[in-house]
DNA sequence: CGTGTTTGTTATGAGGCGTAACGTTTCCTG
DNA sequence: CAGGAAACGTTACGCCTCATAACAAACACG
């Protein structure tokens, strides 16, 4: 079976149609578990929405699975390209002011699609491992290389000050050379460490919201914290500290 | 059907079995969610592997749903305890070291039961909306509340110092007013706003480590990298910092 | 136009959830 | 202690979903 076209030439009729019903597919998923609030999806009525039967739908998807890559692949080019969109109209110079757009659109991101974000942030599916390689990998550093990126223009400006935890270990600048060889000279190890730890901070606070573990809060006191939450984050990693 | 027990009188024979059961279908569902890395559950499985039938579950939970439920309740119960029993040999007036007990037993937790942590802190399951009131909220405030009582008792003893984020917004103070006037006159806004944000900042890390996102990394280095976090978490939000 | 591919259908089986109806064991009380 | 009620467990069943098989219609293309 035809899956996958080579998009050097251009595209048939059928493959056209293929594609537009492929992605019919994910769209009417992703607008069930919006309207249904959970990450779980059947078949059976996405073919209904869709004005088909169910087993039409293998014709696309080997299984549930290869849906649900497909969905957390297309979830982390959402997340990158929200973040590019937010980032697009800010001057490279305007550290603070790309720091707080892209971890506002990180927030915004999860909570316009929660269970999007739990798709591809949260617990792994019942059933499904995500495969080691892969467009989901390459989408996935793609989203997160953004954030990154903020930090090599900080340091390759000079703008990038200490972190306010200086120590560390061995283990970690190991890891540096090892997984991230292009940010060495350019990214210290202790500001590299300060970018793990300010994604866990933006992760941790987006996380907690879109769960509902903030519910208790006020909508506006909720901005407010994540005002300052972002703050905090930028201020502990050394990047230029947004105004309050 | 008899389903819950006053416990002020001693359990008659048929209580305990009961009770016993009802422990033995929780325990098994954990452990099929541990055997299969996932928040899913067959009431058919867990019959099998008890020697009974599914029909019978029915008699000690209505459906699917109350089952999880009281694994949620339990959850936060076993949090709550181990953080407890991490705190318990600590003296009162070691706050650092109280710090990074607290939050390695948070951690600790979310590794050994990842499945346990999902189900507690992660997307709500399918179809499940959590009860407003119940032993479920008051459990999620006793684990959460030991985190709250280093920031308490450092205030008391005046060992609290400011948080790196100063500035709070109106809508937050009005928060700590209306929802945790305990805190009112001991715990600045401050400081209320950093604990929150100490919170997110451990549930972010956490959360990443559980799901996966950090397998990129050596343990070694995810160890390290969590000793750093937690005393970037102390020293941001003005409390005694752990010694590296 | 005819042939092979693609896309859809209906039919079917396997398996899980939850209910109903029916024994069997356990408790409790007259 | 005997009888009755409650609790506990079973089998049988209906409904739903996943996934496959077999077949029919639409389409592309020589």
């Amino acid at each position: 079976m035809l899956r996958y076209v080579t998009v050097t030439q251009a595209l048939s009729r059928r493959e056209k149609a293929r594609l537009a019903t492929t992605d019919e597919i994910k769209a009417t998923a992703l607008d069930l578990m919006r309207e249904q609030g959970t990450t779980d999806v059947r078949f059976t009525d996405i073919a209904r929405v869709m004005g088909m039967t169910a087993p039409a739908l293998y014709r696309y998807f080997d299984d549930r699975d290869e849906l649900l890559t497909a969905l957390i692949a297309d979830g982390y080019l959402a997340l990158g390209a929200r973040i590019a969109a937010a980032l697009a109209p800010l001057p490279a110079e305007d550290l603070a002011g790309r720091w707080v757009a892209a971890g506002s659109s990180y927030r915004d991101w999860a909570r316009s699609e929660p269970q999007q974000f739990a798709l591809v942030l949260g617990m792994p599916v019942p059933g499904y491992v995500a495969p080691d390689e892969g467009p989901t990998t390459e989408a996935a550093k793609a989203a997160m290389g953004q954030l990154a990126s903020i930090f090599v223009a900080a340091a390759e400006t000079g703008r990038l000050g200490e972190p306010l935890i200086r120590e560390v270990s061995q283990a970690i600048i190991d890891c540096e050379k090892a997984k991230h060889d292009e940010l060495i000279g350019i990214v210290p190890p202790e500001s590299f460490q300060a970018m793990m730890q300010t994604w866990a901070m933006l992760h941790g606070f987006v996380s907690l919201e879109a769960y509902g573990h903030f519910d208790w809060l006020e909508p506006d006191a909720r901005d407010e914290l994540f005002r300052s939450h972002i703050r905090l984050a930028a201020k502990a990693a050394g990047l230029p500290v947004p105004a309050p």
